[in-house]
DNA sequence: TTGTATGCGTTATCAT
DNA sequence: ATGATAACGCATACAA
């Protein structure tokens, strides 16, 4: 008689397959197959003991298999043309991953972070051809980057954010840049300012385009001059400048708008600082409803920008897309102006 | 005669297969599978000619055909006990997904990162355990959570700090929190202290009680008396109360242990509040060298956490486990006073 | 409705 | 050193 001494590898067993499952619930592996991916058409019963021999060997498709036999990775991978560091450090995109992540939970595509400046960029496009992933989510803050454009032929990509050329070609979703600054306006001359001023953002970045045209629409509507811009880059930095550079014009100003918060803030600073009052003497809205917006006193009124629900969107056309329905190209999300003290 | 009108699918062309790369290089599939796997044991003239037709057909191993084939999936996965939101919101995680990703690209692994909390659970287990994935890195933040550990014998993890419990069992990376403590209090001794106080973290992280050890063990080196201590959370606002509650009890003080910087930055507050100077009345040391640190004024001398070279190290560790080498079951990283103007 | 058989693109085990 | 050929675990067209 012979004994065998079981060698502890430290390995644990191998995972069930969808053969051991069949075997158990006497089926073929076929039926198992239908019953895991929710086909309509099996016999209650045999869907029943299929069932259980899953659980009771706890058994789960393998990924690499499923992938390579119905040419499909439910993967999907948001790319972040950034470092790393910079990525986790802003707010931003912090919050569209969120979005992102809820939409995703409720359906079978897992999401996969690539930020792309580090390391070399081939290993990145390598990564994105091979095959691994069903589409892509590509984010850049406010710049309406679209270099990756030429993946698009390659696979469904979605861009957060207008580009700044060849609009026509690409899937994306953006705020309504143009109706919040509008908002913002005729929240001013709602509360009786008629010298409004903006601290206007970058003009090579859709945002910045965007927002400084709603403030021109709004002030045109109303009869109102346009003649008091400065522009800024999106930092508070900046938006002291600006406004520093706006108060000496030595104009009448009794109302501000500034492209984002940030440079709000910045504005903010300089306004107290030449002693007068928010909103008093000089009335501010910003745009993006973001940390600084609350950090300030007094608190800023600002147009809500749903970060959250870009990335909801971005993924939801994105998923369409690589399913084969019809998406529109463009989703224009809109805004809230979200009053608050400064205006 | 017939014509066929091609459609225009929008679909690319199917990405290039080892096969014909084969048939292009006139080779076997095994042989240019060698070439691509960098085997040694190939004619280097066959390989030249192999090479050129991988660039020729630019192509691109399958992952999935890979995995399924080579049982390894290249694949390691950051888990995150948290929500999405607060991961990005915590410049330590941040930090630690960085250091992470350092690692990685100098080797062929992906990283792949899945927050717990949100969705269901068990979406996340039968995802690790389905063999996604070749190990697993768990980080949450101070408290050393554990209670991963039973996939310990499913897949290689590595942790990010040291357990409450059962430290025995699991592979982990931390920084050396008494040593640093221990640091702290004697840049205070060096600098003439003598009546030390600190603020204490959370008696159920280890964190929280190795830093306090380390305060104790400075102290009695040098003899002086370890009465003055205050528990706070890590917090801003604990910072403040248990400043309080040091400063109520009336007792000489002239040097300031918090167990973090947040502590530290509240402390900062109070004691200037009570008009007392920083550091000629009281200095305060901090612990982390995060952001705090420096927002604070005067700015705070601190002990360094080396958060970025915490997530390279465990990336190191679990790239040695999955590949079989042997690795140490912890690994204890140095820290380093960081000397501002607090002290 | 259910089962059979083939193929997905690699790696790996054999011969040669 | 190189080439057949058999897995790998699943989906799916086709047959029954």
């Amino acid at each position: 008689m012979e004994t065998t001494v079981g060698i502890e590898t430290g390995q644990s067993r191998p995972a069930p397959t969808l053969e051991m499952v069949a075997a158990l619930a006497g089926v073929s592996r076929a039926t198992v197959s239908r019953v895991v991916n929710g086909s309509t058409s099996v016999a209650p019963e045999l869907a029943q003991s299929v069932e259980q021999a899953v659980r009771a060997l706890n058994y789960v498709p393998n990924r690499a298999a499923r992938t390579l036999a119905s040419r499909r990775t439910y993967t999907i991978t948001l790319l972040v043309p950034e470092s790393t560091s910079k990525v986790f450090a802003d707010p931003f995109f912090a919050t569209v991953v969120e979005g992102v992540a809820k939409y995703l939970n409720s359906t079978e595509y897992m999401l996969n972070m690539v930020t792309s400046s580090e390391a070399d960029p081939g290993k990145t496009q390598r990564y994105l051809m091979g095959g691994n992933v069903d589409g892509v989510l590509v984010v850049s803050h406010h710049s309406g980057d679209h270099s990756w454009e030429h993946l698009n032929d390659a696979l469904p990509i979605v861009f957060a954010g207008r580009p700044l050329l060849n609009a026509s070609d690409s899937y994306y979703v953006e705020v309504d840049n143009e109706e919040g600054a509008l908002a913002a306006v005729q929240r001013l001359i709602t509360t009786g300012r008629r010298n409004i001023a903006t601290i206007a953002g970058p003009q090579d970045m859709p945002p910045g385009v965007d927002r400084l045209a709603g403030w021109r629409s709004g002030l045109a509507a109303a009869g109102l001059d346009d003649a008091l811009v400065e522009y800024g880059d999106f930092t508070v930095a900046s938006g002291e400048a600006a406004m520093r550079r706006l108060l000496a014009r030595g104009k009448p100003l009794d109302g501000l708008f500034a492209a984002n918060d940030q440079m709000a803030a910045g504005a903010h600073a300089v306004i107290q600082e030449h002693g007068l009052r928010i909103p008093e003497d000089i009335a501010v809205v910003g745009f993006d409803d973001d940390l600084f917006a609350t950090s300030v006193s007094p608190a800023l009124t600002t147009v809500h920008h749903p970060i959250s629900d870009l990335g909801e969107k971005m993924a939801h056309m994105l998923v369409e897309l690589i399913e084969g329905r019809p998406a529109h190209r463009v989703c224009r999300l809109p805004t809230s102006l979200v009053v608050r003290d400064s205006a």
